[in-house]
DNA sequence: AAAATGAAATTATTGCCAAATATTTCATTT
DNA sequence: AAATGAAATATTTGGCAATAATTTCATTTT
């Protein structure tokens, strides 16, 4: 009698990018290995191995304590849940774009990439109206970006820019600072090399 | 009597960005040793290498070799040489951005990195009405995208995708299609990891 | 029976060294 | 003064072993 493959209660792996994936992709982006993270959801290094590959549902309980751990939205691993199925991993629409970080007064982050398990992730930023970052700390990436509309300064190796709409930078390793000088919101794409949220 | 570092004509290397830094970019970016070149330009390998150090300076004529070779404008290579100083290498003005490519109609791509040496490059695509790239074959890079304005229609892995403003992508190392099916340009940032003009 | 574990087996990553390539230097030639 | 070409240096590439991470799966727990 032939073999038949192992049944699970739901397919997980049908989609191209599933909750599975998207674990895993920010535990990498937080350098922690499966033991790290299994151990700080109090499961076994053999279980987390098989929720990353799809092979097992996390709980939602799971599922909290691995976005709050990140500070990602519980949203963010059902992106692209009513997305065609051809599209998830590709395109991202307007309408269903994932709001990160922690929500930063001032700051509204979106993330543009499909997925964070590319080579760079594409964010879509609001400043508002005089916003301030204060110093952001140097990070091992390259960050490069384009301003759609409005204004923004940026200090970079210790220099302050000041670009308006059209205007482009890119820098590596750097502290940074950014401020919207002005009276509208200003809104930005910004590339990270690799990803690093 | 101590010696004096040696002189040169003009000083290369003052800014950030020199005509060196460029040749010794787009040289890479196709693969190509200083042999190789200087071949191409019947130059031997060692003024090559002063060249792309700033310790030399290649004649108008070399130049137009090389721009001819890679297929960039001339002007490619004098595209910050009103910039300040401090903003070289970092900022890159709406006004003096670089035209590339070769002028295929239909489409006008300008550089909006300040050069070619990152981890990517970041390009502000404008797709006129009805325009059609083809069939592009594939490129062992990472392309992502965020439409500012208008429609595009983009193929990637035999699957046809409407985008629109707001919406964006991302994909690896595929056989890509793009047009523009509106009335209207498309304006689109374009990102390649790596660099790959 | 289904879910989870934990240890063994497998796979992936890292550090090192040698070989091959590529680049720089510099004494000499044009 | 500019350019060359060969020697010196530096960088990249490809194994290979050691370490770390992940997967598998027989067993235990719920």
């Amino acid at each position: 009698m032939p073999s038949k493959p192992k049944q699970f209660a739901t397919d997980l792996s049908s989609s191209r990018v599933s909750v599975g994936d998207d674990i895993r992709a920010i535990r990498r982006l937080r350098g922690l290995t499966l033991a790290d993270l299994a151990k700080q959801l109090n499961r076994s290094t053999g279980w987390m191995s098989q929720v990353e590959r799809g092979q097992n549902e996390p709980s939602i309980r799971d599922l909290r304590k691995i976005a709050a751990l990140f500070e990602f939205p519980l949203s963010f691993f059902f992106r692209n849940h009513d997305a065609p199925a051809d599209e998830r991993g590709v395109v991202v629409r307007k309408a269903s774009r994932t709001t990160l970080g922690t929500g930063e007064s001032g700051l509204v982050e979106e993330l543009l990439s499909p997925d964070l398990s590319g080579d760079f992730e594409m964010i879509r930023s609001v400043f508002a109206p005089g916003a301030d970052s204060g110093k952001v700390p140097a990070r091992p990436t390259q960050d490069g970006g384009y301003v759609i509309s409005g204004l923004l300064d940026l200090w970079v190796f210790g220099k302050k820019h000041e670009l308006k709409a059209g205007d482009s930078f890119q820098f590596q390793n750097s502290v940074y600072r950014w401020r919207n000088p002005g009276s509208e919101p200003a809104e930005v794409i910004w590339i990270i090399s690799p990803p690093a949220y």
